[in-house]
DNA sequence: ACCAGTAGTTAGCGTCGCTGGGTAGCGAGG
DNA sequence: CCTCGCTACCCAGCGACGCTAACTACTGGT
């Protein structure tokens, strides 16, 4: 049944994941564990390795593979330009919602717009 | 492509229906006008109508049969009390999710935790 | 030799919103 | 009378997304 959170995640995680990579590099072992650190808790393991996938075709990311000490080689991704401004459309999107949302929620929304 | 806008409300339209029926009852084709007035223009028009469907059989709204003067009969929907729980959860988690992403966004979320 | 931790990949699933069509009832116009 | 347009609802099929549950591969410790 996927809960209220696993559903709102779809189309904001995407989001999520290119704010994280616009602070700094990053490869997905590490974006996952910083994401369970941060409280996003729920999300699964897999979930960002395909995801990390789909803004690499998209052409959001540029891809390094650098040789870990500790295990199998990482792959690293950078934000580039197209991803900087897929970013900003995301926050742009994200603001028209929540502002929407939050209409919604306060203000006494009444539906009579006669008036 | 689906654009952002439309993953984003995957999760959230349920909210945000719930939150317009917590006001007051309400049929589909109502509904979706009052959502275009509210500038959610981009929602399609059957999305709506599965949509309800849905949080009926969920259980989560109470159905009555209402003739129309000006067409078919009308199904109008009311919230009841499961419904008013899953919307307050709905608001819940949606804090959460905005708490987590705002400081996402402001907050130089270093990811240096160390020190 | 074995296991745990690191790091990434894959196939298949369920949910959601969208698309594009269809049905039904009523009133106005040709 | 027949069609058009508006009201009002329903349905099948689709693509995108995140989740589950596996598997591969490399390193270091016991």
């Amino acid at each position: 049944m996927g809960n209220q959170l696993t559903e709102m995640l779809k189309g904001t995680l995407e989001g999520i994941v290119l704010a994280i990579l616009a602070r700094r590099s990053a490869y997905g072992y590490e974006i996952t564990a910083w994401l369970r650190d941060r409280g996003f808790s729920d999300i699964a393991e897999g979930t960002i390795y395909a995801l990390l996938v789909r803004v690499e075709q998209r052409g959001f990311v540029d891809v390094e593979k650098v040789p870990s000490e500790k295990g199998p080689p990482r792959k690293v991704y950078s934000l580039n330009a197209k991803g900087r401004d897929q970013l900003a459309e995301f926050w742009r999107t994200w603001s028209v919602l929540t502002d929407r949302i939050e209409q919604l929620r306060h203000n006494g929304n009444q539906h009579e717009k006669g008036a």
